[in-house]
DNA sequence: TAAGTATATCGTAATATTGCGATAAAACAA
DNA sequence: TTGTTTTATCGCAATATTACGATATACTTA
């Protein structure tokens, strides 16, 4: 197999696990921290600021802008990327509902 | 290749990175979201409210087992998981830190 | 002890992900 | 036009993930 189950899972569970899914790997979240830190939307030099070849940015950031996390904007031979800022608080309430559940232990075991 | 370069991340890229990758199939957070409602720390029948087979929810368990998310009880011939709230905080403040920061978009483009 | 029940682990097939060299595409510069 | 720069895509090898049947393990009950 190695396929997941999508169709016997709610809309939201489905939506959570593919968005955690992009967060997975560390290129990714240090794309989006450097893209927040430099605001004015750097785009080539991630690939010397991350230190992986730029076929596996380009794929990274790719799958970044198909969540709709980064937006891409051409200027000359250049992208310059940027957050979607929209997209990013839909994201951060995503998880605040999930994450921000009352998680009581159980007296009966544990 | 298929091997992520964790040695060129921070510490905190890449545990943000693994505890997302647990998230990151619909049937763990689905495990997770039934631990949290029925609070008495139910076991076995995972398999049947979440339909998929026992070897692999099992599997998912113990991912989540690993993460240090849930922790499981031995009685008798059944086992009683439960949410560990302390992790749960960790968890928690992990993706706040990184989710509360400010995304405001940059004027030069985009 | 023998049979039953619940969970974990093994082994494996199907598929997905990661990384990168090679190359294409698109815009600019001379 | 030709060459340069920047980014995207293709194709592939290495590895990881998902799902599950078969089986092992551990406890309970008859």
């Amino acid at each position: 197999m190695g396929v997941t189950k999508s169709e016997i899972f709610t809309d939201y569970q489905n939506e959570l696990a593919v968005v955690s899914r992009v967060f997975g790997h560390p290129a990714r979240i240090a794309i989006l921290q450097h893209l927040i830190k430099t605001q004015n939307c750097v785009c080539g030099d991630l690939v010397e600021v991350i230190g992986l070849a730029q076929p596996t940015i380009s794929q990274h950031v790719r799958e970044l802008k198909n969540l709709g996390l980064i937006k891409g904007n051409i200027e000359g031979t250049r992208v310059c990327y940027c957050i979607d800022a929209v997209r990013w608080g839909e994201i951060k309430k995503l998880f605040g509902d999930f994450l921000d559940q009352q998680v009581s232990a159980s007296e009966e075991c544990c």
